[in-house]
RNA sequence: GGGCGGAUAGCUCAGCUGGAAGAGCAUCGGCCUUACAAGCCGGAGGUCACAGGUUCGAGCCCUGUUCCGCCUACCA
């Protein structure tokens, strides 16, 4: 496979099925908890076992794998977990839908041939995303691969629900959760998305009971009032204060219910009167709690009117029954007034069904005493969250937690290890299965299921083989860093935090990178409903997964969301094909046994100056990974090889490359494969594939693999900064002379002379000791260089510093072409001179600056007088002679 | 209602502790120069949203304003 020579055009698809075949079968990713070194350990965001690799993942991935593949370049021993969720309510729902495509439902098959169903399902489909995973390159360990239901990871979560029961910390109850009438279970608050929709307000009268009067109520939902239980008013609010204490004869039915006073009524709005309903209210449920106010359900779990509704209401759905409220008390006079109101609702965010307040049997964690603990994790800095600012979000959820509700009513998750006893009604919370109560008396099982987001809670530890103690565990947690996108951070991050410190006492993480969202060209969301996510894999078939990558990283600058369309991949794509021409063309002139030519001596200047520009990109590259500024490495890696390495120094090296002289092409030739070995080393964590292929080209490597390559080390001989200072002189005199071609209208081809005057004489030295390089890189005939050199009378100009630069023409010169020219670049100079000059004419500046800054300023007024006055110069000898 | 973020070239965005306004794409002109036309060379393009303030010096810090996003909340 060692062929010198690459193909013409970078061809992904090929190389890297290739490459990923290797790396799978080397098992690149496994990580040896007995390795030397010092641990860096990332466990994945789970995706859902249902799900497809989406724009997010792929930013997801491509930033834990530059750090993963960076750390093992550092030598620091790095684990990567790899991994699924069970999603409990969205693969419910995908099977349910098989299911009923095929006429049967959940209910027909039974609970245990469902979850049968399930795992047959996850079985065939679940490892779609696992796959999708590996052709993002992700260097994960597979041998490490968990699932939330999969053994190891269900005796965590039984354990750790035991442990907090035994603590208090879970208790059942009935309390007022938000339900999914479609998905027939309760959901957390978290899982209720609010949208804000166009309602009414309807206005109802409460006539009291004594036939003294009436009340008006406000509502946005009148079919709640058949379950009402009292009318609120504010305690301070006179209006009202006759009627604290007093009833009211509840319309359309023959209850009478109290008039109670409550500061949570708000005077302003409406009537200033509430009517209650604690069945179907959050708010309504506490108030009534506070009151002991009767608890009326009037709907059943599919969302439809039950018996306590009334004969006239019973089986109505809810929103039919709004429709036959509204009109019945209408009819009857109740109905005050009715008017737009907007307001907002809640819906399921699975399905999207309007959620519908529920009060019912439900399993909580009670959240405070755990939250406490998660904040001030970070509060003390034992877990850093970056970018900083989303440290204020997550103090704020926090510190306005309420009791995590963790019952689902579903068949697919972790079943909740509680039994009741038939005969006494104990209640049996247990690590085993019980076989009977004490009392002799039969169990049941209780039939719920555990939150998702419980078992993704204890991922940092029990992917690591928690409860038992492991060597994994005692290696790699706490994790280093978690990386996620910061809608989750509620959801998740938060939670690993409450569990980890609280089972594992310490952080399952030290920094939590919370990376943007990927949207769309016009920056909304990607959604399929919208129809315009970009599918990564698409774009990995056409561009290829590295052009991928490397968009995502060029663009995830810190706390700010990515638009992302197709166009900037394919622009990436060009810089994928660039590498690999580089490479191409340094292949073409590198023998198969890299020259033993030292490069730690004297060197020519192009040779000097791309080696210490290269242990500055060692430097900055390293700096921005490791904090986090992904995109800086990019556009830092960008740069370099194009405007740098390829521009300058190949266009230079070819001279020494094509040359006769054997000492100076073996110099050029280890200096060229050396900065190509080692930018494909600095490149190599954000373009795995690309930067692998070339280097099983290269010759003179004997490690193959460069992802077991590690990092370049600094080579300080190298840092020269006065080359960068001669080689910027050097672009100057070059771009000068191909800015008088391409303005005067000189073809390309044309052969041209060059002489520069300058009387400093370091400059004189470095431009005649690079006179060659000079003439090749702006096609010149023949370079002078001097003291004093006088400029040919036909002859354009220009100014490369405090240096004049002449081009003598051959045929007439255009004076005033010549002028306008030199007048652009005089206006431009001296007008930079002339604030520099105010500057330092301000002497609150001399003396309050830094003296480096004035010194600064100094050294730069001189320069830019130099060249205003070769300017004036220039342009006084063009007016001679056309005058 | 509370919180957070953004406004810089035609477009998308960098600009990390204040010290001469940057990149990519697009655009204009010229080039098939033997790694690359997915390319090369040269050019043009900005009142850094607005108004004040602090400072020798502000895109950056402070105050206020406008316009966009997002998150969060029990105003029925």
């Amino acid at each position: 496979m060692s062929e010198t020579t690459l193909a013409k055009g970078y061809e992904p698809e090929e190389v890297e099925a290739r490459w990923l075949t290797f790396w799978a079968e080397t098992g690149a990713g496994t990580a040896d908890p007995d390795a030397p070194g010092v641990p860096f350990s990332i466990v994945i965001p789970p995706p859902n076992v249902t799900g497809a690799l989406h724009m997010g993942h792929a930013l997801n991935l491509t930033v834990q794998d530059i750090l993963c593949r960076h750390m093992r370049q550092m030598g620091r021993k790095v684990l990567w977990v790899p991994g699924t969720d069970h999603a409990g309510i969205a693969t419910q729902n995908v099977v349910e839908r098989a299911l009923a495509a095929e006429g049967s439902s959940r209910h027909e098959m039974g609970r245990e041939k469902f979850v049968e169903r399930v795992w047959e399902w996850r079985k065939d489909y679940g490892g779609r995303i696992l796959n999708q995973i590996r052709r993002m390159g992700a260097s994960v360990d597979w041998t490490r691969e968990r699932f939330t239901m999969d053994e190891g990871l269900s005796k965590a979560v039984r354990e750790v629900f035991v442990r907090l029961y035994e603590e208090g910390l879970i208790y059942k109850g009935d309390y007022i959760i938000n339900w999914c009438p479609r998905c027939q279970t309760a959901l957390a608050d978290l899982e209720v998305e609010h949208s804000p929709k166009k309602g009414a307000l309807y206005q109802i009268r409460y006539p009291l009971a004594d036939g003294s009067g009436e009340l008006v109520v406000a509502t946005t939902r009148p079919e709640t009032m058949l379950g009402d239980s009292a009318v609120a008013v504010h305690p301070e609010d006179e209006k009202y204060q006759d009627y604290i204490g007093k009833f009211v004869k509840l319309p359309l039915t023959d209850r009478t219910i109290p008039v109670i006073a409550d500061a949570y009524v708000d005077r302003e709005f409406g009537t200033g009167a509430l009517k209650v309903t604690p069945a179907h209210d959050m708010n309504d449920f506490d108030l009534g709690r506070r009151h002991n106010l009767e608890v009326i359900k009037v709907m059943d779990g599919e969302g439809n009117m039950n018996e306590a509704a009334g004969p006239a209401y019973q089986g109505l759905s809810r929103e039919v029954c709004r429709k036959r409220v509204v009109e019945d008390l209408k009819t009857a006079g109740f109905l005050v007034q009715v008017e737009e109101h907007d307001h907002s609702v809640g819906e399921c965010y699975r399905c999207k069904t309007v959620v519908e307040p529920h009060v019912s049997p439900q399993w909580f964690v009670k959240a405070g005493p755990l939250a406490a603990v998660a904040r001030s994790a970070v509060e003390t800095g034992k877990t850093q969250i970056i970018p900083e600012q989303w440290t204020t979000t997550y103090y704020h959820w926090l510190d306005n937690i309420r009791d995590w509700c963790i019952s689902r009513q579903i068949w697919w998750g972790h079943r909740i290890p509680a039994w009741t006893c038939e005969t006494c009604g104990k209640l049996i919370v247990s690590r085993q299965d019980p076989d009977a109560c004490p009392c002799g008396g039969a169990l049941q099982r209780d039939p719920d299921v555990l939150d998702t987001w419980f078992s993704s809670a204890l991922w940092p530890f029990s992917t690591l083989g928690w409860p038992d103690s492991t060597k994994e565990l005692k290696a790699f947690y706490p994790t280093s860093v978690l990386v996620t996108g910061f809608d989750i951070l509620f959801f998740w991050v938060a939670r690993m935090m409450m569990m980890g410190l609280h089972f594992m006492d310490e952080v399952p993480f030290k920094h939590v990178y919370i990376h943007a969202l990927v949207r769309d060209a016009e920056g909304k969301k990607m959604s399929k409903s919208t129809g315009n996510v970009i599918d990564p894999l698409v774009m990995i078939d056409k561009f290829g997964t590295d052009a991928l990558r490397f968009t995502l990283t060029a663009f995830a600058a810190m706390g700010r969301d990515i638009k992302l369309s197709e166009d900037r991949i394919e622009g990436y794509r060009h810089f994928v094909n660039k590498l690999w021409n580089a490479a191409r063309f340094s292949m073409m002139n590198l023998p198969e046994t890299i020259p033993a030519a030292s490069l730690d001596g004297e060197l020519p200047l192009h040779h000097a100056w791309i080696l210490h520009r290269l242990e500055e990109m060692k430097q900055s590259t390293a700096k921005a990974i490791e904090g986090y500024h992904f995109n800086e490495a990019a556009q830092g890696l960008y740069s370099f090889l194009w405007l740098e390495f390829c521009d300058w120094y190949l266009e230079m090296a070819k001279a020494d490359l094509n040359g006769e002289d054997e000492a100076v092409k073996a110099t050029a030739q280890k200096c060229l494969w050396t900065v190509l070995s080692e930018l494909l080393t600095l490149m190599h964590p954000i373009m795995p594939f690309v930067t692998q292929e070339i280097w099983s080209h290269l010759p003179g490597h004997e490690q193959k693999d460069l992802s077991k390559v590690l990092y370049p080390e600094a080579r300080p001989q190298h840092v020269k900064p006065e080359a960068v200072a001669q080689m910027t002189l050097l672009q100057e005199i070059v771009v000068s002379v191909r800015n008088i071609r391409s303005e005067l209208s000189i073809s390309p081809g044309a052969k041209l002379e060059c002489m520069v005057r300058t009387g400093d004489a370091a400059d004189l030295a470095t431009l005649r000791a690079n006179e060659r390089m000079i003439v090749q890189m702006a096609r010149l005939s023949g370079f002078t260089a001097g003291p004093d050199v006088t400029a040919p009378k036909a002859s354009a100009s220009a100014a490369a510093g405090g240096n004049a630069v002449f081009v003598p023409l051959a045929g007439a010169v255009d004076f005033d072409a010549e002028l306008a020219r030199l007048n652009k670049e005089l206006a431009k100079t001296s007008k930079e001179a002339e604030i520099v000059g105010r500057k330092l004419a301000n002497e609150d500046f001399t003396a309050k600056a830094p003296a480096e800054v004035v010194a600064k300023e100094r050294e730069k007024d001189e320069m830019l007088r130099g060249k205003v006055e070769k300017l004036e110069e220039l342009k006084a000898r063009i007016e001679s002679l056309k005058g």
